[in-house]
RNA sequence: GUGGAUGUAGCUCAAUUGGCGGAGCACUGGGUUGUGGCCCCAGAGGUCGAGGGUUCAAGUCCCUUCAUCCACCCCA
């Protein structure tokens, strides 16, 4: 067989992430973890690999997600497995199957970890993306609502993403909801010819979705169409009302918008996006909403939960127009002359990291000029510079780099010299 | 899934009617004894996204394909 030349590359919608971003990565990762342990949430991970049926029962056979945009696969003994394209439903599995629900009353959970859909790729929007998905589980009231919409928006604002919006809307619950549902059905029936084919489509399997359109003729249409907002039962007003409440007592801005629906089936009441101006059309950052009836619709106990999804990818871009990087430690570099002294700055070198001081010195063998280049592209704070005169003194020459300034150090001193006197 | 734009050095981009593939930045080395940034000199770096076709001749024209980007759609 004939060796052939192929051009690796990485799968459509997949992306590397290379050391140059990672920084953003980890700030992101390690500042959110950092405030939702705060807030009294504990780390999950679970397997990228689920049932396929998992995400049909719970986000919808008639959703996008699940009509069009998963990946499938059979294992060899013929079983529907799916790369999972979302997390609560994964969630509530893992909740169900582990019997949380009997070790505590409350569960208040995060996963971050990445997400497949297999759609069209754009910029903000990957076929393997990345969320941070956070949910509290078990209880009903609007205390529940107002913490997690205010974490969610300390946890943004915290980071510094630039202007956001917080977009609100209660969906109803399954009293109210069937009866909002009916009455649209029948007026969007009248409204049939005035409709794009999308819409026509959804005005009978998904007709709240016609709200979220953003064709003229269809707007045009919606004119004195039932609100929803009309329709909410008292119970469904009352815990709206009271999440409102409280995030004004919160100073965070919102909207309350009407025409706000979500993509997955199982959101009821609640629902919120968090959007921005500044990365086109993929412009939702975050977005989730409470799902009361979720568990039980995959079997588990009754347990009404609300929970959200930060986009890591689109949160990142947002950090790289909104901020720089925060400056690294003090960084080292060790210059050294003759095979002598690099043996020597090796071992130095490695003294040094020991101590968790970054260090770096030349690979090959090169001039002092080259190494000292080396130092300022490295961007070294300090520079150590070690030949034969040091060796015999048993200095180094500590060289500061910002002012220039160069001083004879004893080896016994370095350490003080660069760590200062504090550490052990 | 639909419509459109773009693929040339690591990055940002040039290349006349089809006629020897370039620049800036970055990289490597040097500018005489052991000192960086600025400056100067030199070097290295390209299957011109991939495959086919037209032509004496293709980065340039045609077809196919892959990828990226934008909008729709969808969502985080």
């Amino acid at each position: 067989m004939v060796e052939e030349t192929v051009e690796f590359r990485s799968v459509r919608g997949f992306h590397d992430i290379l050391p140059e971003e990672i920084a953003y990565w980890q700030r992101l990762e390690s500042f959110s973890r950092r405030i939702l342990e705060a807030h009294g949430f504990k780390e999950l991970r679970l397997p990228v690999l689920e049932m396929a049926s998992l995400f049909k029962r719970g986000i919808g056979e008639e959703t996008d997600i699940v009509s069009k945009e998963m990946y499938l696969f059979s294992d060899p003994k013929g079983r529907e497995l799916c790369l999972r394209p979302e997390a609560t439903s994964q969630i509530v599995r893992a909740y169900i199957q582990n019997r949380m629900d009997l070790k505590e009353p409350i569960s208040k959970l995060y996963l971050i970890g990445p997400m497949f859909r297999h759609e069209r790729p754009q910029k903000g929007r990957y076929r393997q993306f990345h969320q941070i998905d956070v949910e509290l589980i078990g209880d009903r009231g609007p205390i529940s609502d107002a913490e997690i919409l205010i974490l969610l928006w300390r946890i943004l604002q915290g980071l510094g993403m630039g202007d956001l919006v917080l977009t609100i809307n209660s969906l109803g619950c399954e009293v109210c909801r069937p009866h909002f549902k009916s009455h649209l059905k029948e007026f969007l029936r009248d409204k049939r010819e005035g409709l794009c084919p999308d819409c026509q489509r959804r005005s009978e399997k998904n007709p709240l979705r016609v709200f979220d359109c953003k064709e003229a003729q269809c707007k045009a249409s919606l004119e004195g169409a039932p609100r929803i907002d009309e329709s909410w039962c008292g119970d469904c007003t009352d815990h709206l009302r009271a999440i409102l409440d409280l995030l004004s007592e919160a100073g965070i801005p919102y909207i309350l918008d009407s025409r706000l629906m979500r993509g997955l089936d199982y959101y009821t009441r609640t629902a919120f996006e968090v959007k921005t101006k500044a990365l086109g059309a993929q412009d939702a950052v975050a977005g989730g909403g409470r799902y009361d009836r979720l568990i039980s619709t995959l079997g588990g106990p009754d347990r009404p939960s609300i929970g959200f999804a930060i986009g890591m990818e689109r949160a990142i871009e947002l950090l790289k127009l909104n901020e720089a990087l925060r400056p690294e430690g003090p960084k080292v570099f060790i210059a050294s002359l003759g095979f002598r002294a690099r043996l020597f700055a090796f071992k130095l070198m490695m003294e040094l990291r020991a101590r968790e001081l970054k260090t770096e010195m030349a690979y090959g063998e090169s001039s002092l000029k080259s190494q000292m280049r080396q130092a300022t592209r490295y961007r070294a704070e300090y520079v150590l510079i070690i030949g034969d005169e040091e060796l015999e003194a048993g200095t180094v020459t500590l060289k500061e780099m910002n002012s220039g300034e160069q001083t004879q150090v004893k080896i016994s001193d370095l350490i003080r010299r660069l760590i200062g006197p504090k550490t052990p």
